[in-house]
RNA sequence: GUCCGGAUGGCGGAAUGGUAGACGUAGGGGACUUAAAAUCCCCUGACCUUUGGGUCGUGUGGGUUCGAGUCCCACUCCGGACACCA
């Protein structure tokens, strides 16, 4: 009876051979060339790794190895992205701080991540919530501060009363919060803003080289949303009010019948009807009250009054009707839209509702009518612009409104500004604070002020109940801000965050000349002192992994986010992994951060992730989402306590394509599992020594070499494509093959573990010592393919009588075409039909297959 | 609604326009065993068959081609993203 190949005994082992010499531990220099692959960082969830984790991560550690075995100098890394709400939540139960929490769970996660061999370098472990890194990030912030980037606003923001906190657009799905599904509502708050809008060009444009799935290029491009139009000014009857619309559609514009503001939108006061204001003040009131949902999905039925203004047409001079309606959205164009209820289905509802005129001047190509028609078209009832095509019509009427001032070119995103605080506890302090504006001159009128490192151009300032303040940054010396201590972790009830109960940190006073804080002593600030109140908003989870990937460069760098030589030698990474998720807001902010840093001066890279790659989800086996609730959760510690770390990494990758969402399937897992016993059985005798089928000298047939040097050409290209499946498929056919044979050169067997390493890198490392290997397969060089051992002295020609096979043909490469159409031809199950018919055609495609075309 | 992706045996999946179903599971049969497990070998898309083979077969219907799972058009279903952005 022999041993089971003892999985557990041997990833023990060379996990901690690996960590203890440092085997993947990346130099930051040296003659290698480097490579750099990163997953998405986890959060540290109090649930420990699930089943997805693994995926992605084996994927990452596959390149990772295989780029080692290429002679790359590797940087393969892993930290945490540990701030954020549930630690919080956590912490407002058990009243315990965050940081104890996530200390553990960051523990569970190293454990259980180590547990599966990858090739990581730990010592260069980050973590977003130690103030070594978070240091950094309010570095880059106050540096966006710096440059105008970031300012304060109160603006209706989505304000959830269940989470006591603010929520960014993107953090609302269908008016419930993204997180527990509560409802919100809008409130009017001081936020922070980063003005990613600046950048929206440049988010765009620098999309075009990136080697991402398209259909993330085409989220983002869809979520930056960039088009062109027109402004156009329509004037006011009666008044000096003059409301501009945008537009995407100024051919359409004589079909113009009335316009709409948004309930927001300023001019609504100055214009409105005496008659109609109690209706429209009743209708803005309605509509702040609703919450995204009903503004949105409620909303297929539309609602609106009318203001009894009258605009004045441009062109025509005609006076049309304002209404005032919630489709029109007040945060983006001008909050306005002239209204053409022919060519737009959203005004074609509105003006079937409520009895508007509707007033075609697009038709079909053919010259036929189809409300509402919101294609391409020739223009109608247009004055001077009849018969042109809608395209020229919209450059034709566009030119005629400039000339008249009456319009102008406009370019739109729908991309907003970054709602950047959180009314939270647990996450990065945003180094300001606010004072009032005499001492604020102290401040900015002393640019040797140790406070001025960070001053805008332009100061940023907030006005509240009669009193204005001034944001003073903290100067970098001051950093990193440290989140003091708090008795309760809940918000306050005005709902600013749990900082606003540091009082003693709340308050502070400057040293304008010498940049010292200190808590706030006395009544009044001493002489030279400035009194100040600190920023009680804390930076949103999205912050720590804007910048992640530079950190890993040079985790311990004291004297800025990223040492500058590492940064030159590895740039940004290679390779990026992680879920499709992420694939706008992450992404997306990480961009903007990164094309800052470049502006700045602080990376040579324009882009953070030049390839991405989004590993699809695994499924629970009953092809749901694994859940708890469904009971059908799999959970990646079990799995390798009973089949072992390779087990799992070579099954996830053999589930299969890595892109695709693919179903759990445990009894495929033991299939894997065989096939490592199998492979254990091979290599080693019952005394645990190489088995007696190997010889040292040479001795494969021809087949065997060929079967060997095709798998290494296979293993190559389908690593390289992301395909493991295939690689992992062709790696078996190989092992069964050689289990076939009475004797197989050891050098064969070596090939065969070299090129399993990257999968299954445990077994492979134990294996290859016993076989006389005596430093880490990991460094031996990847197996060369030799073609000379793939060639064959004869090829396969495939025969077909009218495309259907009829046999085959094993002839030289170098057989002239006639000889073999010949030879075709005397094929037996060729020749019965060749006798009925005539040949019409006959085909060769060299090398390939023979096809005769019969009558 | 708009945009994108997909549909291949009982199941997961393979197939540079050239032998559809590799590999793995599951199932059937056999060997070994007192027995079971483990292991090894053979078979396994459907139908017909004189056992040589033949016909059909990659969601549906058309098309291009000597030849289509693969390319084109239309449709059905499933999945994902966005969703009043003027």
């Amino acid at each position: 009876m022999r041993d089971d190949y003892p999985f557990s005994i041997v990833e023990d082992r060379w996990q901690k051979f690996w960590e203890q010499n440092g085997t993947f531990a990346a130099r930051d220099g040296g003659a290698r060339p480097p490579y750099y692959v990163l997953d998405m960082f986890p959060y540290p969830s109090g649930t420990g790794l699930h089943i997805g984790h693994p995926e992605g991560y084996t994927a990452s550690d596959i390149l990772a190895r295989y780029h080692w075995a290429l002679g790359y100098n590797v940087l393969h890394p892993m930290g945490w992205d540990a701030f954020g709400l549930p630690a919080e939540q956590h912490a407002v139960q058990t009243g315990v701080h965050p940081a104890a929490n996530t200390e553990r769970n960051i523990a569970k996660f190293r454990s259980q991540i180590c547990h599966l061999g990858f090739a990581i370098d730990w010592r260069r472990e980050i973590n977003t919530t130690d103030p070594a890194y978070y240091r950094w990030t309010q570095w880059i912030f106050l540096q966006l501060f710096r440059h105008g980037l970031a300012y304060v606003d109160a603006r209706p923001v989505w304000w959830c009363p269940e989470l006591k906190t603010v929520l960014a657009n993107e953090e609302v799905v269908n008016g419930l919060s993204e997180r527990g599904n509560f409802p919100v509502e809008r409130r009017p708050m001081r936020q922070w803003i980063l003005r990613i809008t600046a950048y929206a060009e440049q988010l765009l444009a620098g999309l075009e080289d990136l080697d991402w799935p398209d259909s993330t290029k085409r989220q983002q491009v869809a979520w930056i949303g960039r088009s062109e139009g027109m402004e156009i000014d329509f004037s006011v009857a009666g008044s000096r009010e003059v409301i501009d619309v945008y537009t995407t559609r100024a051919d359409t514009l004589h079909g113009v019948t009335y316009l709409v503001l948004s309930p927001e939108h300023p001019a609504l006061a100055s214009i409105v009807a005496p008659e109609c204001a109690a209706s429209v003040a009743a209708y803005q009131k309605m509509a702040a009250a609703k919450s995204d949902l009903e503004r949105t999905d409620l909303a297929k039925d539309k609602s609106g009054v009318d203001t009894g203004a009258l605009a004045i047409h441009p062109l025509t001079g005609r006076t049309i009707p304002v209404w005032v309606s919630d489709y029109v959205l007040g945060s983006y164009g001008s909050g306005a839209v002239m209204a053409v209820p022919a060519h737009d289905v959203r005004d074609f509802a509105f003006a079937k509702k409520f009895f508007l005129p509707i007033e075609t001047v697009v038709l079909l190509p053919d010259g036929a009518v189809e409300l509402p028609h919101c294609g391409e078209g020739i223009l109608t009832n247009s004055g001077d612009f009849d018969g042109m095509p809608s395209k020229d019509g919209r450059v034709a009427i566009g030119n005629r409104l400039q000339k008249l001032g009456r319009g102008r070119p406009a370019v739109n995103y729908k991309l907003r500004d970054w709602v950047f605080s959180r009314q939270r506890y647990w996450g990065e302090p945003v180094p300001i604070v606010w004072v009032d504006g005499e001492d604020f001159l102290k401040i900015s009128c002393d640019q040797s002020s140790p406070f001025a490192e960070f001053l805008p151009d332009k100061p940023v300032s907030f006005s509240e109940g009669g009193k204005t303040s001034f944001a003073v940054p903290l100067p970098a010396s001051q950093l990193p801000l440290i989140l003091p201590p708090v008795d309760c972790y809940l918000p306050t009830e005005g709902g600013e965050s749990p900082l606003a109960r540091a009082s003693e940190w709340l308050a502070v006073d400057l040293h304008p000349a010498s940049g010292e804080l200190r808590p706030a002593q006395g009544e009044r600030a001493a002489d030279g002192w400035i009194r100040g109140r600190r920023e009680t908003n804390t930076m949103p989870q999205w912050a720590g992994s804007c910048w992640y990937h530079l950190r890993y460069l040079s985790p311990n760098f004291a004297a800025g986010p990223v040492d500058p030589a590492a940064e030159a030698f590895w740039k940004v990474p290679n390779f990026y992994i992680g879920g499709a998720e992420h694939a706008v807001l992450h992404l997306l902010y990480a961009r903007f951060w990164h094309q800052f840093l470049h502006t700045i001066g602080v990376v040579r890279t324009k882009e953070p992730y030049p390839r991405l790659f989004h590993q699809g989800l695994i499924l629970g086996e009953d092809g749901n989402k694994m859940s708890k609730s469904r009971g059908n959760v799999v959970n990646p510690d079990d799995v390798i306590a009973s089949h072992g770390a390779d087990a799992l990494r070579l099954f996830e990758m053999f589930l299969g394509p890595l892109d695709a969402v693919k179903p759990w399937d445990m009894r495929a897992v033991g299939g894997i599992a065989r096939f490592l016993k199998k492979i254990w059985r091979f290599f080693l005798n019952d005394d645990g020594r190489p088995s007696a089928v190997f010889v040292a000298e040479p001795c494969d047939d021809e087949p065997t070499q060929r079967l060997l040097h095709e798998t290494i050409a296979i293993v190559r290209r389908d690593i390289e494509q992301l395909h493991f499946n295939t690689a992992i498929s062709q790696l078996m056919i190989l092992l069964n093959h050689m289990q076939r044979l009475k004797k197989i050169e050891l050098a064969t067997g070596k090939i065969f573990l070299q090129l399993l390493a990257p999968f299954a890198p445990h077994i492979c490392e134990e294996l290859w010592h016993r076989c006389g290997g005596t430093s880490s397969i990991a460094h031996a060089p990847f197996p060369e393919v030799d073609s000379q051992k793939m060639h064959r002295e004869l090829g396969k020609i495939l025969v077909q009588v009218n495309g259907r096979i009829r046999g085959e043909l094993a002839v030289p490469p170098d057989l002239p075409s006639g000889e073999i159409l010949r030879q075709a031809r005397c094929l037996p199950r060729v020749e019965v039909h060749l006798m009925e018919r005539e040949i019409v055609k006959e085909i060769y495609v060299p090398g390939k297959v023979v096809n005769f075309v019969l009558r």
